[in-house]
DNA sequence: CTGATGCTTCGAGCGCTATCGAACTATGCT
DNA sequence: AGCATAGTTCGATAGCGCTCGAAGCATCAG
């Protein structure tokens, strides 16, 4: 048979077969918290032994899907870039659409379904209520699926302390549409995600789950979180 | 040991393991023009027998990243939705960052970087070349990442024929920025995208390579195509 | 130093799955 | 009808890679 000439093409085969594993799976789906992990604490997340995870392990960083940052004793893992997250994120929207069937309602879910971290900005119900707000007061734009930053959100967020200047260097977009796999509507991530959720933390309002991705909120906190963004209070909790 | 209550997150595993497999990826990529191919011409683009493709093929549908249609003795796959074609999209951008080896420049390559398909729209040279002629003429606006069509270039493409009434019952975006892995920029996705790529098959202007993603303009084609978007033609061919 | 903890390497076991030959069904052409 | 082509099913094979026990480093705390 002629062998026609292959055209150059990404091999896409090698990242997803990497992602493929099951326990790889759960250990990237784990740092989808944006926070390190030890190679221990992504064992447990993945229910392996160490020296499989090891492996696992290995095989992620020579994959160039996370980077490891040594101390003491104890190694972090993190997803190496956005882009992975990004990826991540999608494969979760898929596979959400795809297994569209048990919506198990534990206490654990009920957590994720309200607030939890997506990467490094707020998603599950808290998030599109905040992406809401900020449509209601004119601070973000949002076109099918897309989410532009309007003039009045520039003053808006500059006032609150956010450093434009500093932002706008960066190739990353300020406002990204991304889309919940929970609430199946939009959330903002991007920049302005990120920087929302980190302020949330830094003022104290809220604090990250030990072991999952869920995001607590004090009563005081969540008020206050409300009024800041101006966010509609809905049902209790 | 304590079994902790595991939250209710979709299994990537699933989805990633599907496309993880070779054959199957090289099926998925080939998929990407848009165009439904056949099982045996699936087979061949996979390098294996009719049987092993069979079986691949099987198991994409079970999965729900593709669809068949059956025409007499034919059965034409393409892939499920936009949203599948999307998550290939972003593996074929992160493992051409990944493996940003072997830039080849056999012919064929030659003629995918310089125009091919993206699912429904164009991309390579042609398609940024495109896309900074519509940024240029304020058609469309670009923030970070984002795209968005502005007033003027509603208008414009209003009187090119676009049903902009019919386009904004869709869910889908107009506008989308979709990052080129071997321009390493933007060109435009989307339904305008999408549209933009069908005019050009239409006038008559390109067409599709028999095999390959790639776009062959005529030379009366390719002049046309440039003035009718306001492209500055750059180097022959 | 000694013991404890975090992580890795080695090796053996074993299950899963991709692969293809051969035989089968289904459709179309003449 | 009779043959060619498209696609599937079955069964056997082979090999890859996940897994964990055991032993080995590395780091820290006394």
């Amino acid at each position: 048979m002629l062998k026609r000439n292959k055209p150059l093409q990404p091999d896409i085969s090698i990242v997803a077969n990497l992602i493929g594993e099951p326990a790889r799976a759960k250990m990237l789906t784990a740092l989808m918290t944006g926070k390190a992990l030890t190679a221990t604490e992504l064992a447990l997340e993945a229910d392996v032994t160490a020296q499989t995870a090891s492996s696992h392990l290995a095989k992620l960083l020579k994959g160039e899907l996370l980077v490891v940052r040594k101390q003491g004793r104890h190694k972090y893992f993190q997803l190496r870039s956005v882009d992975v997250a990004e990826l991540v994120e999608k494969m979760l929207n898929l596979s959400a659409s795809i297994q569209q069937n048990s919506i198990k309602t534990g206490p654990v879910d009920q957590a994720l379904r309200h607030a939890r971290v997506c990467y490094d900005h707020l998603a599950g119900e808290q998030g599109v209520a905040l992406f809401d707000a900020l449509l209601n007061h004119g601070f973000i734009a949002e076109e099918t699926n897309q989410a532009t930053l309007t003039d009045k959100g520039l003053l808006f967020f500059s006032e609150l302390g956010v450093d434009f200047k500093k932002v706008n260097q960066s190739k990353r977009p300020v406002c990204k549409a991304c889309l919940d796999w929970s609430e199946r509507r939009n959330h903002l991530a991007g920049q302005l995600g990120a920087w929302m959720l980190n302020y949330a933390f830094e003022k104290n309002w809220a604090k990250r789950d030990l072991t999952t991705r869920a995001v607590h909120f004090s009563t005081q906190g969540k008020t206050k979180f409300a009024s800041c963004f101006g966010i509609k209070q809905t049902r209790g909790n």
